[in-house]
DNA sequence: CGCGACGTTGATTTGCCTCAACGATTGTGG
DNA sequence: CCACAATCGTTGAGGCAAATCAACGTCGCG
């Protein structure tokens, strides 16, 4: 199960054994039903989730209830609240599993004894929230710039995989509109 | 002029004397007047920039004309395309000053090196990206959830300072409305 | 089997954009 | 230093995109 994010991390620096022990000893394996928070609002995010299988979401949900989703993770994806988690308070977001899930987990305090012992690491995790930011950037202009029709589209060029495992209200909640807008968006979309 | 730097990376993580020799080496300082242009949109980004003095704004041009803020920048701030920086690719945003301004520039060879050679850059920066980062969620989140007068409302408490510096049309575009409609935006909380 | 999520459709309302016009301010070249 | 242009901030009329609310059939799940 380690086997997975090694092969993740390695495009991205190459690890010796020593560092590859060292991860190994620090990485738990936590299984998630469908539904199962991994976080909850108010709560301190604790750890950083690999996922080895499944598909789970960050997300906020506002004053009237609804959701509104931050992040989807998929199968070698990270996610974690990072401001709760760097500063150990309380997030004011929830995680849970869509589907039955599998992550790799990190503990906050691991996490920084691996940052000293392995420079490496910190290698590694920046290169992934360099990532991460880019597409938060283009995101944010996708939701100042282009109507609903132009941002479900590129979602779903964005994420094809992504689009056929999870529900409509799912996507509505992270492009921004609402799940009959987004009904009528692909019925024009067939039609068109 | 390096001073301001240093002191900016100090609460990060504290350079030893060999760290900042390396960095002083590699800077080097460009003043710019108003206006003048930092990227255009096809350049490839060569340089992350860290602002001495003045304000900058980084955004993308539309198919209509109109200008999309990503991202200000003012004293102590840094600024870049980091995607057309990582890959040296050509960029699709630009970036110019609003008002006359100093930058230090740090080469994108001559970073690599310092990550190679100090492996307490990858660090800085790594936290550096994910304060970044955080606060593009925050923003994405209010996108999706918040009406323009709740956006603007959260930009003027985020930014105060910057909110007297630049003009409406610099907010608006940032925020993601028309001039017109921040006009009757902030019209209505002067009654309200 | 029955309940609750889902996806759809329609009628109505509303938030925001578009376009056009105007005075006030800024800045720029002669 | 003045005159003119350009940008800025504002206001109003009208239009469109997207939200709201309500109703309905379908499906998967307990």
């Amino acid at each position: 199960m380690l086997e997975k994010l090694i092969a993740h991390i390695e495009p991205i620096c190459s690890l010796a054994a020593a560092e590859i022990d060292a991860l190994s000893e620090k990485v738990r394996l936590k299984k998630l039903r469908r539904r199962q928070y991994l976080l909850q609002e108010g709560d301190i995010c604790r750890c950083y989730n690999f996922v080895l299988k499944g598909c789970l979401r960050m997300y906020q949900v506002d004053v009237k209830g609804t959701e509104h989703i931050l992040q989807f993770a998929q199968e070698d994806g990270w996610i974690t609240d990072i401001s709760s988690f760097h500063r150990q308070l309380p997030s004011k977001l929830f995680i849970d599993a869509l589907e039955p899930s599998e992550v790799l987990q990190i503990q906050q305090a691991d996490l920084i004894q691996l940052y000293i012992q392995f420079p490496k690491f910190d290698r590694y995790f920046r290169v992934l929230v360099e990532n991460a930011f880019v597409k938060m950037q283009e995101r944010v202009l996708q939701n100042i710039s282009s109507s609903a029709e132009a941002r479900y589209r590129s979602f779903l060029q964005e994420y094809p995989a992504l689009a056929n495992r999870i529900s409509q209200v799912q996507i509505a909640a992270f492009i921004g509109v609402t799940p009959e807008f987004l009904s009528k968006i692909r019925q024009q979309l067939k039609s068109g």
